[in-house]
Formats: C-alpha cells, sequence, structure tokens
DNA sequence: ATGCCATCCCGCGGATGA
C-alpha cells in the first residue's frame, strides 16, 4: 500500500499544539507525523491527539530536545533511544508501520559545548550508521527522517546564513550524513530535485524567512526498497509563515504502492 | 556584529538553538 509520513521539528509540542492539529486536519493523506524537539516529558504531551484518535509516543525529557510519533495508524516501538548512542538525551524513536521502520531523529547540533558538544553529533552519526547496517541486515525496509542538523553541500545553506566554521558545516559533520549515503541509502529530497534551493530552516532571527535566508537541514534518508517506491517530497513552506511558527517547517515523504516480489 | 528571536527553567538572567 502506499504510504505518507512527515518530519517537522516543532520547537515546543506545548506551545504549538494547535499548529500541528490544524496540520494533520489539512494533512489527512500523512499517516504517521515524526515531532522533533517537543521540549517536554511524556507526562505533558498535549493531550488532545489522543483525544482526537490518534496513537501518540513520546521519548520526552525536560525542557530540552524530545521526539515524538503521532500516527492514524497502530504503531510498534522498536525502541525510545538509538543503540550506541551514548547519551541521555531525548533524541531517537523508532516505529514499525506496517512493512516499514521509521526512525525519528534530532541529531545533536554540535555547536555548544566544545569538543564533547561536536563528539557527540559525530557519536549520533556514528550509531545512526550501525543501526542502519542492522536494520540492512534484517532486511528492513526503512526511514531515517527528522532534523539531521547538517547541511550536506553548499548548496544547502544560503549565503551568510551560517559562519563558515559552524557546527552544521563541519566536514566531519558532512562526512557522517555521506557515510550514511554510501550504506545505500537514497536523500529523498535529492533523488526528486537534483538541484536548487530547498530550504526547511528559518533563523527567527533579522527577518531570515523574508529573505529566504534559510538551510536544508531536515532530510528523509531511504532504504533502497523504499527509494524505489518515492513518489514526492514535499516542503511546507508556508507553514513558516504562520502565527507564532517554528523556525523549521514540515516535510512530507510520499512512496508508492510496494511492487509485489515475482517468483 | 555572535545580537538580531524564541524556547525552557520553580526564572527574575542564562543556556540552547543553528
Amino acid at each position: 500500500m502506499s504510504l505518507t509520513f512527515a518530519s517537522w521539528n516543532i520547537n515546543s509540542i506545548r506551545t504549538r499544539a494547535h499548529l500541528v492539529k490544524d496540520w494533520l486536519d489539512r494533512n489527512e493523506a500523512c499517516t504517521l507525523l515524526c515531532l522533533q524537539e517537543i521540549k517536554c516529558e511524556a507526562h505533558q504531551f498535549p493531550p488532545l491527539f489522543e483525544e482526537a484518535g490518534f496513537h501518540v509516543a513520546v521519548a520526552g525529557q525536560k525542557a530540552y530536545n524530545g521526539v515524538a510519533l503521532i500516527s492514524r495508524a497502530p504503531l510498534t516501538i522498536t525502541t525510545d533511544h538509538l543503540p550506541g548512542f551514548e547519551s541521555d538525551e531525548a533524541r531517537y524513536i523508532e516505529a514499525e508501520l506496517d512493512d516499514v521502520t521509521i526512525g525519528n531523529l534530532y541529531l545533536p547540533n554540535g555547536n555548544s559545548g566544545g569538543e564533547a558538544g561536536f563528539a557527540k553529533k559525530l557519536n549520533f552519526f556514528d550509531a545512526l550508521y550501525h543501526r542502519a547496517r542492522a536494520l540492512q541486515q534484517g532486511g528492513r525496509s526503512f526511514a531515517f527522517i527528522g532534523d539531521y542538523n547538517v547541511c550536506p553541500t553548499d548548496e544547502d545553506y544560503a549565503p551568510k546564513a551560517l559562519s563558515p566554521d559552524d557546527a552544521l558545516l563541519h566536514p566531519e559533520s558532512r562526512a557522517g550524513f555521506r557515510r550514511l549515503l554510501w550504506s545505500g541509502l537514497t536523500d529523498a529530497l535529492r533523488c526528486l530535485h537534483p538541484t536548487g534551493q530547498h530550504y526547511t530552516f528559518w533563523d527567527y532571527q533579522a527577518g531570515a524567512y523574508q529573505r529566504n535566508s534559510g538551510l536544508r537541514i531536515d532530510h528523509a534518508l531511504l532504504s533502497p526498497r523504499l527509494a524505489d517506491r518515492l513518489t514526492s517530497f514535499t516542503i511546507d513552506k508556508d507553514e513558516r509563515g504562520r502565527d507564532k511558527p517554528s523556525d523549521h517547517v514540515p516535510v512530507v515523504v510520499k512512496l508508492d504502492t510496494a511492487q509485489s516480489s515475482h517468483e
């Protein structure tokens, strides 16, 4: 069957629960929404989604980070942390939806905390690579979607939107992303739109959105069989223009019906 | 120019974000 799923760094779900609910109501084809930076613990997650019939799974923590899944279909949670990422920070939750495994991730920014902070970012990339290998070896179709906090190439950020030494541009950050591609994953946006500016984040400061001074940092990486089913990747840029928006916008992946195997 | 803006915390300014 076809499958549509999405990712949105919401920058506090308690502040923007109504925006998410409105978005879900206008995007009925979206089966699963992956959220990052919910910035609360599970018991603080707004109840309106479950009250409206959605299935909700939360890996939360106080004040910072936190990821969640909001689904129209029942989910099986496989893990609420990324194996091999040695941290208590809530940055990963993974679920099975039919025959597809979805990993929802919030990668460390890497600009704070000095060398240890940047090492944490690289550690997450390394753990994600090993998670990909494990899922591949288990024969699973999977997608890693979320806020990767990396601009993969110079085409993925507006001139002067970041300082040249920013952790989002660091060669080792980009190498971590490329290593996932080399393991066989497909960058869904670049598969369909090989060139051009396709930003997913605009800073709150200095009129970045009005100047289109953005970044492409929210990505979906697809395993080979899912990449074969990819039909569209859309960036819901209009959400950035709403009242009190997140600084990120939703990205939506559509997959066609799986082909049945012959012989 | 490392601020501009926005979130969180049992706040009264600081850490974090990217």
